[in-house]
DNA sequence: TCAAGTATTAATGTCGCAAAAGATACGTCA
DNA sequence: TGACGTATCTTTTGCGACATTAATACTTGA
């Protein structure tokens, strides 16, 4: 069984997703060379564990290692942007996510014990303890008083979604006109054209998973741009959630689209300066995903409705 | 020295702390029982952790234990409202607290190894941990890639309490406008009493720490109030904040005085259910808040220029 | 019958050791 | 000079044994 050290790579995934983010931002292409040392500054991090994080993103292909050393770029950003991506979430933290499916399925209450979830799972106990610790992490749990783990709201309830969506009415048009509202133009950029690559291809097939990552890039975005320390944490945090708990794939094509056009709308008017109009966009924008719930949870009787009255 | 468990206290001080404020809330009076069953479910542990923490309260002549069984409240609720409370604060988590003073004063910068942490204070590792814990509860410091610690932004510098009052502007009248507000009364009651009693005996001395402690306990209760469960986490998490880094002893008085009119009236406004004229009396209360700064850094040349004048 | 006392069992926190990860320094090659 | 490769030292983390704490069941007393 060779148990030495189970919980070891999750580090590195974290770094190796970094590293791409930053060498996205940078606007690397297919062929570049990554440097180690511009990349450990760049994370903060010593040469070592990126040079661990690139063996493991060497492992999963995305960059390639030569002869006369040194590491590259195997991909254009387009198909890195966000298949490598979730291509490496998918095996990160295998037993959070299965708690978290549990419990977003409710198999499971909202409120556990560590020992309780090492006997469901039958895992050591210091798996669990990760686990809970990437989810906390998160937002996700919370540790209570004497032995409890609770799990916090998850975004999956329609009542919570329009919480959610109330929530962020109120601090993300706030965040746009803050007076030190800077938006970095490089990230800008990618977003704006990882969102329209994703509009182009239109066959049929938009994945929701991916739609919700280009979502809350965004709206991570926008927080990072505001130029209020607690706005932003306030708002990265609730984006880290919806990534993390929001699960709902109901989403009409139709409204994905618009969606999208309506944060490249929103980008627009940041780049001509317009930052009330933004704001109001974002107002706007905000409250067409609200309405839109209603409508997606009678999506199994409407139609058939209809289709008897055509 | 007797440093044995260091952390083992933590749990039981918070959960004295519970416990007064759950006796408080039932508006229980000096004398009066205090039921290990009733604790027990209303703090949601068992009843063993409970004794521990009367025991605790108990040495810290806060609850009576009687020769015929059981615990009893040793003083009326004015004398342990704040300062009861602020008393158990003192002892708590002494390291954190010297982690977080030597970094309000900027006498360590702002981001930390735990070794170096377990170097300058001499103090065994776990320790180190322990207060890392707990100062990473309350958000003031997070764990960064690698092995650095980041102390996140301290509510102790002008532009940071500007930022908080613009995040809890666009925040708390949303809050109370929210359309599932509701306030328990009982806890407002209790907090207008106080309040008043505060305002009542003005020798003079007003403390500036019992009334960041009010101010903090109003708006918390705002939040809690509020239907929405993020807009409640976001702004109860930027109140722990407060309570922990705001170290402002420069407010003028008549200003604390104003400022709990202030809370009184929105008080009455929610009681008579005008929310939405509750919600602007918020916003003018958050609006002088900040403008009283300037004022503040001013103070020492205003009176004088005036004086000059007259 | 309800609350406090007591005992038992289950769960968690703590400590020391060994192993892994990270930082740093130096050597080498273009 | 700049970047990679290698080596070494420091710091952190994982893990198991053991101490402590919490939950639970049961007993006792008003």
């Amino acid at each position: 069984m060779m148990r030495t050290r189970s919980n070891t790579r999750q580090n590195h995934l974290k770094l190796a997703r970094r590293i791409i983010e930053v060498a996205l931002e940078r606007g690397m292409n297919r062929g570049d060379h990554l440097p180690e040392t511009t990349l450990s500054e760049a994370c903060g991090v010593s040469r070592t564990p990126i040079r661990s994080a690139l063996k493991l993103l060497e492992s999963n292909d995305i960059v390639l290692r030569r002869e006369e050393g040194g590491y590259f770029l195997n991909h254009s950003p387009e198909e890195i942007g966000i298949n490598g991506i979730s291509r490496l979430d998918d095996m990160e933290g295998s037993l959070a996510a299965r708690i978290l499916s549990d419990r977003a399925e409710r198999r499971i209450t909202d409120v556990q014990s560590v020992s309780a979830l090492v006997r469901r799972y039958n895992v050591p106990r210091s798996a669990v303890l990760n686990a809970l610790k990437i989810l906390s992490i998160d937002g996700v749990v919370a540790q209570l008083p004497g032995r409890a783990w609770a799990f916090q709201p998850l975004l999956d309830t329609p009542n919570a979604l329009a919480e959610s969506l109330s929530f962020r009415l109120a601090l993300e048009p706030q965040a746009i006109t803050a007076p030190g509202f800077d938006m970095d133009s490089q990230k800008a950029g990618l977003l704006r054209q990882q969102m329209e690559d994703f509009l182009r291809r239109r066959d049929g097939s938009m994945s929701s998973v991916e739609f919700l990552h280009l979502d809350c890039a965004f709206h991570s975005l926008i927080a990072e741009s505001s130029g209020n320390r607690f706005v932003c944490g306030a708002l990265l945090a609730h984006q880290r959630l919806r990534l993390t708990t929001q699960k709902d794939h109901s989403i009409p094509d139709f409204r994905l689209r618009q969606s999208l056009e309506e944060h490249l709308d929103i980008l627009d008017s940041l780049e001509r300066m317009q930052h009330q109009l933004a704001a109001d966009q974002m107002v706007l924008h905000l409250r067409r995903s609200q309405i839109r719930k209603p409508q997606a949870v009678n999506r199994g009787l409407l139609p058939l409705a209809r289709k008897g009255m055509a």
